[in-house]
DNA sequence: CTTTTTCCACAGC
DNA sequence: GCTGTGGAAAAAG
């Protein structure tokens, strides 16, 4: 998989356009998308980031920015592998908050990571 | 299966 | 410029 920095269409694996002047847009294009997420289901960065062709370090960039972290629930987005990944509440870590949002919404935590079946894909989401 | 390595694209200094 | 992330994939063990 080839990460861009910014949006872009792709059809057939050809670049046909990309997105460099909006990166705002992207960041409520991304706290739109995670509210269509279950409650009790998460998703991955990289599942966001295919879905908008960008890196999925800019989608983490654009979640650690929210706000808003009830309205957008961005501790329901964690790491392709399984871990939770970072968390952040008004400038302060706090990794421990995700994990119980997460329990409180019924996502079983195992050994630190989250089992594969509770992890869903936005662009099957999307299509279903 | 787990850990390490390497690369990523910013933001902030 | 260099450093530190709310990361990922490949390589190594």
């Amino acid at each position: 998989m080839k990460w861009r920095s910014v949006p872009c269409v792709v059809f057939d694996g050809v670049l046909l356009r990309t997105c460099d002047s909006n990166k705002n847009i992207v960041k409520e294009l991304i706290l739109a998308l995670i509210q269509l997420i279950p409650i009790g289901n998460v998703t991955t960065y990289s599942s966001i980031a295919c879905l908008l062709n960008i890196h999925p370090r800019i989608v983490a960039l654009a979640l650690k920015k929210n706000k808003r972290p009830i309205a957008y629930p961005c501790h329901r987005v964690i790491r392709s592998d399984g871990y939770i990944g970072g968390y952040t509440l008004s400038g302060r870590r706090a990794d421990s908050v995700k994990e119980k949002l997460l329990t409180l919404e019924g996502v079983p935590i195992i050994n630190g990571r989250v089992s594969p079946n509770r992890i869903i894909d936005l662009t099957k989401l999307l299509l279903t």
